[in-house]
DNA sequence: TTGTAGGCGTTATCAA
DNA sequence: TTGATAACGCCTACAA
């Protein structure tokens, strides 16, 4: 910077000014110190910079993920998962227009203190953390840190804490809505893992509405959001309940697989047996028939997210406000 | 870091010391200082670290596909590939114990100088390139910057640049020659973009050993890489060559598209047209009958890469070198 | 083994 | 509008 200074014989503090485009700065010696950058090849330190701005340009996209079991192929679900890369194509567009760069995180609970520790150190702005289960400590972990942060559920636990999510009950209902329309008596329903509160919410929509409409009951099996699973409870639930003629699974890769097994079970498509997805993900396009499913605009939400969290970055004091999202069934072919 | 050294009654370079673990320090001492540091919740900042270190521990992962016509959902195309985030997956384990961080950034040549920008203005350490198209300019452009790199395939000009690659053209022979061995007399291939160097080495390499076995030519079309694309390829093939017995697609998304058109159009697979693909992905186990395809290991491929940056970090003036993973062929069921 | 002091490259304050 | 100058928080010779 120095030398830039000497070239373009002004001081430090102008060729700052210039970098920043701070308004008053003389037209014709902003243009000699451009020149000088550009001669020079100058490029700021951002380290140096953020020492003294106390920004660093950066969020963290946290993704929390509840321990399982099969626990060794953690991050290759999480990267594999269509939805969490919907959620960072979202996330990454709303920022980048801004110079701002994402620094992704995947996390379980064995390592919440390395997570909390880094968020600490001040590497990044604020937080984007992708949180689903429920006992999940870390948003209050992350809250009381006080850093900026916006979750992607509403929490479970009541936390003062900005957070985008889709009406998840009221998805349930359409996918209900959908199928009694169509004719079918008789349903039942994959849910997600009932330990996330989406996985719930959609199980208590679902069920809430059809008990309105005189369906007090309904088989329920629990799923865990894979393809897999949702091809081994889909089987499950025909054997024990075989005339079955409407279904709603709760998200849309066990759509993918349960449509799989009613192939195999000679079911056919919606002719004996109605599904309805949950996501509209590009997994819905992969279904053979086509998924009918309810959509949840997870991009735009990332980005809603990114948003939100971009203002209290900007407005330290911001009180939280949260964002819901109206869901709406697509229509396909397989309801 | 003050109020640290006082509470501990020694001098901030000692609290230093004991931060970054100096072997010369009083055990007591430690000990002081480090309830000192509990006590008060110190937490360093890591912008005056990196000032002075010119360390960021963090790497940045750039992922730089080409311009294509549909480049909207370009954003959701990389994040929804699982082959990207079998990359993603790979590098994180292996930065992980290292305490070292990934920014994402994916891009195209719209917008590779403001990655430029970025990587100069020392935000990372070094960069892990995915890059896969021919006239890609990006690993040229970091290799000029001088900062550490690796690049993720053997770059098509000689550019003196660490890479990790698999070897390309013996995958799609054993591809061949398990065709062949099976008894497929009437062979045929959906290859790659044949502007991205993978999909070019697999069509040469299957094409190369086929005609040393008395195959001089072998019908081709040209895909994309993408599961709708194998598909509309796979009917387009089959009409103008309808006795094709065995067909190699260059990765396995395109071959789970292809086999749904196979299905479609009343062909059994394996018994009238054996089909192997190429990547091992998570696509192959959702294809049915399940594919047998060509493994390439991307995680621990990824995973070389990242400690093979992170040997390049360490030693500055480290030569590059280049690591070829072998592929291997998994039998499953289409072939 | 410990302390002192200088410097890393910016931005921000305050005069001029 | 511009220029000195003081932080920002840490590391690291060097000296003690």
């Amino acid at each position: 910077m120095d030398q830039v200074a000497e070239a373009a014989g002004v001081s430090r503090a102008t060729v700052s000014r210039v970098i920043n485009g701070a308004p008053s700065v003389d037209a014709k010696i902003r243009e000699m110190v451009q020149r000088a950058i550009a001669d020079t090849g100058y490029v700021p330190n951002v380290a140096a910079r953020s020492l003294v701005t106390r920004r660093s340009n950066s969020v963290a996209l946290v993704i929390s993920e509840p321990d399982r079991p099969d626990n060794h192929s953690f991050l290759n679900r999480i990267f594999t998962d269509p939805y969490f890369g919907r959620i960072t194509a979202g996330a990454t567009s709303a920022l980048r227009p801004h110079d701002i760069h994402l620094v992704v995180i995947p996390t379980d609970s064995t390592d919440h203190h390395q997570v909390v520790r880094y968020l600490r150190q001040g590497h990044v702005d604020g937080v984007l953390l992708i949180s689903s289960h429920e006992q999940d400590t870390l948003p209050r972990q992350v809250h009381d840190l006080g850093i900026p942060a916006v979750v992607s559920a509403r929490p479970t636990s009541p936390i003062a804490v900005s957070y985008v999510d889709v009406d998840q009950r009221l998805g349930a209902r359409l996918a209900a809505e959908h199928l009694l329309n169509r004719g079918c008596r008789t349903l039942a329903t994959i849910s997600g893992p009932l330990d996330i509160p989406s996985g719930l919410d959609r199980l208590d929509g679902f069920r809430a509405f059809l008990s309105t409409r005189g369906f007090p009951s309904v088989p329920t099996i629990e799923g865990d959001f894979t393809r897999a699973g949702g091809e081994a409870m889909a089987r499950r639930l025909l054997a024990q309940h075989p005339n079955i003629d409407g279904l709603f699974v709760a998200n849309d890769l066990m759509a993918e697989g349960a449509l799989r097994a009613l192939q195999d079970l000679g079911r056919r498509v919606p002719d004996d047996i109605a599904v309805v997805g949950f996501d509209d993900s590009s997994a819905a396009l992969d279904c053979r028939p086509l998924l009918t499913t309810v959509r949840q605009p997870v991009e735009e939400m990332a980005a809603e997210m990114a948003e939100v969290l971009m203002a209290h970055i900007a407005t330290p004091g911001r009180l939280p406000r949260s964002v819901t999202f109206q869901p709406s069934l697509v229509i396909r072919n397989s309801a």
